[in-house]
DNA sequence: TCTGGGGTCCTAGGACCC
DNA sequence: TCTGGGGTCCTAGGACCC
């Protein structure tokens, strides 16, 4: 079969099978776009482009019929819509996307217990155990594309291979609504003519280094001696690059998934001049990050704060304490701390956020007297009022659990 | 009408230790 | 007597991915 991918290439599909090639790749077609059509399939032939109204939005998913008017993730709204006048712009609803990706991962799940989810619409499967019980892998990507489409009305892509990397390749280039199979004696011929752009971890900046040297093609940096590579780019990423450029990637797929930070971040709808503004922001995020912590049985010993300045310049700023936190007080204290240090008058604040680093699974969480969140969240913000009014440190937070606990039991 | 929010990984310098 | 080499941890910044 031959058919075109979404940039007019012609790519050819072969029922072929590779003893070698039994990772998948699956990748939910424009997935937010296409969860939206489902509740409205009268928009199916129009441009559809996912983000929210705010004037500082970007574009979180767009539809095929959007891209070819050269709408992509990650574009500011304002760009897409003077690209696509005529573009329908969805609010995002990420309660069904999870819920449908749910959907998505168990299908996975009951062909194969070796399932890596990567992200919310992609997923790796290693099927090498499943020849006996359900066939080849060309036939196991096959009946899971099916399975998605008839039980979520989604389409997806299926690369299989006989590495992760190429595996997510395949999947790419035969997007949307396709399936690839790239057997393991094929892998450079389909490779070297590719743009350095399609290894994992070039984007525009190294991609463009790269061309100054004098590197187009991924065949081209497989002929780039390691040295030399790794001289231009780095120790590690040149090493890292030159094995994918040969279609070498050792990496297993791997099902559980430990979480090595967890962060929230705001970007303000005008640039902020009040530091007590950025404070109670700082407040809010810490106890956002907090609750998820808990809720995870994780705690972190690193707070790191981001700030983003009108001129759209960043900074961070991180502090490692001794004792791992999962309260949205004591992050709260060391983000504010750090901003602080960090802030002079008359900076324009265009985002803030806060991440916590280093994680462990942590008794870092005071459980039983304030295990309820809301409860957290209530204590916070009082305390943010008591400090306001009498001063920073002027309060015990110990001191207000206490008395917060006894006022409960009171009412009760 | 110019740039979200969630992450991971790498580099490089300095402090510190043996 | 003027300065090695290996390792770890911390901090800041940046590239990249979805």
């Amino acid at each position: 079969v031959s058919k075109q991918d979404g940039r007019g290439r012609s790519v050819t599909l072969e029922p072929v099978d590779d003893p070698a090639a039994s990772i998948l790749h699956v990748d939910l077609d424009a997935f937010f776009a296409s969860v939206e059509l489902l509740e409205h399939p009268e928009l199916r032939d129009q441009p559809v482009v996912i983000g929210s109204r705010n004037p500082r939005s970007v574009v979180t998913a767009a539809n095929y019929v959007a891209r070819r008017y050269g709408v992509n993730s990650a574009m500011p709204m304002a760009v897409a819509l003077r690209r696509c006048p005529k573009a329908v712009v969805l609010e995002p609803h990420y309660e069904r996307y999870t819920h449908l990706s749910r959907q998505v991962m168990d299908i996975c799940r009951s062909l194969t217990p070796l399932v890596e989810q990567l992200s919310i619409d992609e997923a790796f499967l290693d099927v090498a155990g499943a020849r006996r019980l359900l066939g080849t892998p060309f036939e196991i990507a096959t009946e899971l594309r099916r399975r998605v489409y008839a039980e979520t009305g989604l389409t997806c892509s299926v690369g299989v291979a006989a590495t992760k990397f190429v595996a997510k390749l395949a999947s790419g280039l035969s997007k949307p609504d396709g399936l690839l199979v790239v057997p393991l004696a094929e892998t450079q011929s389909v490779l070297f003519p590719l743009p350095i752009t399609a290894l994992w971890g070039v984007g525009e900046k190294s991609a463009e280094k790269l061309r100054r040297m004098g590197l187009n093609t991924v065949g081209d940096l497989a002929s780039t001696p390691l040295s030399t590579l790794q001289g231009w780019i780095g120790e590690a990423s040149g090493a890292k690059l030159h094995e994918l450029a040969w279609g070498r990637d050792p990496r297993r797929v791997v099902v559980g998934h430990t979480e090595k930070s967890v962060g929230h971040e705001q970007t303000f709808g005008t640039d902020v001049l009040d530091p007590e503004v950025i404070r109670r922001e700082l407040l809010r995020l810490s106890g956002q990050v907090a609750v998820r912590l808990r809720k995870a049985g994780l705690a972190g010993r690193t707070v790191a704060l981001k700030l983003r300045f009108g001129d759209f310049s960043t900074i961070t700023r991180s502090k490692t304490i001794a004792e791992p936190t999962a309260t949205g007080r004591r992050i709260y204290e060391e983000a504010r701390d750090l901003f602080d240090a960090a802030f002079a008058p008359g900076q324009r604040i265009r985002l803030v956020g806060v991440r916590v680093e280093q994680l462990s699974e942590g008794d870092g969480a005071p459980s039983g007297l304030w295990d309820d969140d809301e409860d957290w969240r209530e204590a916070e913000q009082t305390l943010d009022a008591l400090e306001a009014k009498f001063g920073r440190g002027a309060v015990r937070p110990a001191a207000l659990l206490r008395t917060k606990t006894d006022q409960r039991h009171a009412d009760t």
